[in-house]
RNA sequence: GUGGUUGUAGCUCAGUCGGUUAGAGCAUCGGUUUGUGGUACCGAGGGUCGUGGGUUCGAGCCCCAUCAUCCACCCCA
């Protein structure tokens, strides 16, 4: 007798923070996945991936103060704490480990999409077919503290054109936001759209100084009451009358055209600010004479989108249908490789907010019937002969491409109707000895319970029915 | 990084005031049924009660620590 009750065990636990994704799962993610890229793909995007992890240098200084401490670092192989003097490692502790950290390590887990697109572009710039537009969808890895719908490693979905001024590639952007959500069975969405250069044209003259302030209170819009929001918005003005403009252009119902003319009154005689009123004039034009999707759209004077990198329009999409964020965002950026040493290279984009769009999906049973999926037909067998018989009528079915499997173990009939059951294999083949003498097999339905004798040319057509 | 919540079977959870051998449902396996699933009935396997220490005659329950978890904040997707 074998004692095997001391082994060590581990345990079987996920990282803090990540996920499995089972078949059932996964058919809907690639789902969702696979919309989207054929959307991309349609408007003329290309994939493109880049290595899980980078440079800590690439990665470090990026993402605002908070940032650098939620990026995974990955610990140097080899002996390396060699390198580190005594005297090092006692400043490391006294002071900071900053002094060390390259020693400990040098590469990380990427935070985002954007900043690999960024180093990626400006690598290959001499290379690359400009404008450049590519879609990427990867993990990426946050050292977050997970809470509801927050992971620490989660998929993005990005779309990005870089090298191009052009509007039509904000409008195409819209036009994919509207395309892959209205194929996804949304009904009630809108992108909301606005300008940073008005945006923070209005801010300089209603706050001054404290113009980055106005906005990053603006961004609360939504977590805080009106009322209090309005309030905060007024502390910090210096021109109370622009400011309550603009709280009117915020919380009123306007069309498009007429709201641009009020914001244009607003912005009035400050140059970047016109220009943001010809960027958004322009926009609407361009998306009135190119698509149909007007009525999703709307401009939205408040939308402000964090502080980062944006300086044209912006987006950002939500919906109606359920309590949730933003499914996605996305706007123009002017300087985005100039941390890499390369100016001048104009990129705007837009993410998919892929895992709280996969949250509201399953929320509102919107999945498709996915069933279509998996495989089509099980062979059940009694013994060696009828095994050998199912397995020369599995080659052929699955020579016209059909989705089948035999059940590989000797077992009662029964198990295996459970397995196909289980799996949701709509149709079981019984192989038997009363089959064999007729070279038929037993064809039996699982959703409707009819079961019939067929031959292999009956078959193939009651499987491609 | 800050504050709180919860850890008992593969999963969801019950477990009285601290008291003998820790329970249920679902799932799994077997049987009723050696050629028919999703229903029913019968049965079986499965536990270091997160981990370590402490209090006690006695701890799943009380205390301390630790790890994990979920939730909220900061921030973000």
């Amino acid at each position: 007798m074998y004692l095997c009750s001391h082994m060590t065990s581990l345990k079987p636990s996920l990282a803090r923070g990540t996920r499995d994704f089972g078949p059932s799962e996964m058919m809907k993610r690639n789902y969702v996945f696979d919309l989207f890229k054929s959307v991309f793909k349609k408007y003329g995007f290309q994939p493109l991936e880049t290595p899980s992890m980078e440079n800590l240098g690439t990665l470090t200084g990026k993402y605002g103060n908070e940032g650098d401490r939620l990026i995974f670092k990955i610990l140097n192989s080899g002996d390396f704490l060699s390198d580190i003097s005594t005297e090092k490692f006692e400043d490391a502790k006294a002071n900071n480990s900053k002094g060390i950290t390259s020693a400990l390590s040098e590469k990380a887990l990427r935070y985002d999409l954007t900043v690999p697109l960024a180093r990626y572009v400006s690598m290959n710039r001499n290379g690359l077919i400009m404008p450049f537009k590519r879609y990427q969808i990867q993990p990426v890895w946050r050292a977050d503290r997970p809470q509801k719908g927050r992971y620490r490693e989660f998929y993005q979905c990005d779309a990005d054109v870089i090298g191009s001024t052009s509007l039509v590639n904000e409008v195409e952007l819209t036009a994919i936001y509207c395309e892959a959500f209205l194929k996804l069975g949304f009904q009630k969405f809108q992108v909301l759209v606005n300008n940073r250069k008005v945006l923070m044209a209005v801010a300089k003259r209603a706050a001054g100084e404290n113009a980055v302030s106005f906005v990053t209170e603006l961004d609360k819009k939504g977590k805080l009451t009106d009322a209090v929001l309005f309030e905060n918005l007024i502390a910090i003005s210096i021109d109370k009358k622009v400011t309550e403009g603009l709280w009117k252009l915020i919380t009123g119902e306007f069309q498009y055209d007429v709201l641009i003319q009020k914001l244009h009154d607003l912005v009035l005689g400050d140059e970047i600010g016109e220009v943001g009123i010809a960027e958004l004039t322009t926009y609407f034009n361009l998306l009135i004479a190119s698509t149909k999707y007007v009525p999703y759209v709307k401009l939205d004077a408040g939308l402000a989108r964090g502080l980062d990198y944006y300086t044209g329009l912006i987006f950002e999409v939500t919906t109606t249908e359920v309590e949730m964020g933003s499914l996605g965002g996305g706007g123009r950026y002017d300087d985005l490789t100039s941390i890499f040493g390369v100016s001048g290279m104009t990129g705007v984009g837009i993410s998919f907010g892929a895992e709280r769009i996969i949250d509201v999906l399953n929320q509102l049973d919107r999945f498709p019937d996915l069933s279509s999926q998996s495989t089509k037909v099980l062979f059940a067998w009694f013994d060696e002969p009828s095994f050998a018989y199912a397995l020369n009528w599995l080659s052929e079915v699955r020579e016209v491409e059909i989705a089948s499997e035999i059940y590989p173990d000797k077992a009662q009939l029964g198990k295996m109707f459970s397995y196909a059951d289980q799996k949701n294999i709509e149709w079981v083949a019984v192989c038997g000895e009363n089959e064999m003498k007729e070279n038929k097999v037993s064809l039996k339905n699982l959703k409707t319970g009819i079961q019939e004798i067929v031959s292999k040319q009956q078959l193939l057509e009651r499987l491609n029915a």
